[in-house]
DNA sequence: TTATATTCTGTCCAACGGTACAGTATTTTT
DNA sequence: AAAAATACTGTACCGTTGGACAGAATATAA
């Protein structure tokens, strides 16, 4: 995995070295030539055409995140909207830089607090509103089980097959059917729809 | 700074201390009388009060993380107005875990990809309709669907198996099935695990 | 009156789901 | 040290599910 640092005309470079010694700098020019899939591209939005490059990048496999001199929330949804992963200030502190890193490195998407509430500000009132029916004494039921059939309860709640669960915790089908046959045992359920019904927390009926 | 791990009755406690050696556990009433500025509070949803008591710890001005066993966007969103700086599955991997940590020991938000995503992907407009959309989840759908197709989809959805809706209904099973196709290419499920979670607003899939 | 929508039914088949046997390895409890 | 619990995998069986073809009767709309 290589650092690269897209500028217009190689500013900052002291900054990314002290960030990554390993970085690479590249203009908007030659950057598409020399990228290889799983890089991390550190794209700064002085690159006029910054959002049709980042949409680009993203879709040659490339990890992008967008430094911007003036970070403002319409910027920062186009950033995400690209498909970019992170979206910072382009002077955010070296240790800021190598957290960020990390982060979209590990899946994560990067963007500051204030922005974040800043952009979800407005939903919020709506959504509160919608925000009722928490009770979720889905908990005992969980807590009969063990760590492992846990997961495979929750993944299997949120809609996923069998095969699907096995992907997720890597384990094979098999070894999926004999949790859920514990699961079914352990809270009295016949299959997995009753118990997504139980987990939800709606009353259901065994038969007729 | 101490991680706190925040249980109804201190469950998963193998977890944590796999993630954080020195994290302590406490539970609902005691863990505003120990805390100190700059601890970091893992809170369980399972936990009723968490959006009050979230709030209050972050008014204490400590770092407080959600975890939630059915993550989805409404109560990420409500995690993030409590003030929480990250809203992540209980059953993370501990790697994650140590992540989310350094994330927001450093001032970040955490929250996963495909909620960010799903929360900002696209713009403003979209997010709205997407929100209005989760508002509304039976009513609507239920809309789109004949008078027929409504009742097998809401005995479907109480759990039954297609020889109890049949009965239910007094028509064969395959009558029902053919109901229930039309139904899933109505609105746009796979199969009737999906059309639960749909008809129960509960669309959100775990882990990719 | 022709067309469209709705409701109902049939057979066949591949894929999925759950169980009945099984077994091994590791860890925890007694 | 023995027993129990946990996690994982294998083969085989059978019922369920959903789609691929289908067709037929009635009501409503163009």
């Amino acid at each position: 995995m290589t650092n690269w640092f897209v500028t217009t005309n190689g500013d900052l470079k002291s900054r990314w070295e002290a960030a990554f010694p390993d970085a690479q700098s590249a203009q908007e020019h030659n950057i598409e030539s020399q990228i290889k899939p799983g890089d991390l591209i550190w794209l700064v939005t002085t690159v006029e055409t910054w959002p049709a490059l980042a949409r680009r990048l993203v879709a040659a496999n490339v990890t992008v995140v967008i430094l911007s001199y003036m970070p403002n929330d319409r910027e920062a949804l186009k950033a995400l909207d690209q498909g970019a992963r992170g979206y910072v200030h382009t002077l955010a502190a070296v240790d800021v830089l190598k957290q960020v890193a990390l982060v979209v490195a590990n899946q994560g998407v990067w963007v500051g607090q204030e922005l974040l509430s800043k952009v979800l500000g407005g939903s919020f009132k709506a959504l509160q509103q919608r925000t009722e029916q928490n009770a979720r004494p889905a908990a005992e039921c969980l807590s009969l089980l063990t760590e492992r059939e846990q997961s495979v309860a929750i993944a299997v709640t949120s809609g996923a097959a069998n095969k699907e669960v096995a992907r997720q915790l890597d384990i094979t089908e098999r070894t999926v059917k004999a949790h859920l046959s514990a699961i079914f045992k352990k809270l009295g359920v016949r299959d997995r729809l009753q118990l997504i019904l139980k987990l939800a927390n709606n009353d259901y009926r065994v038969n007729s």
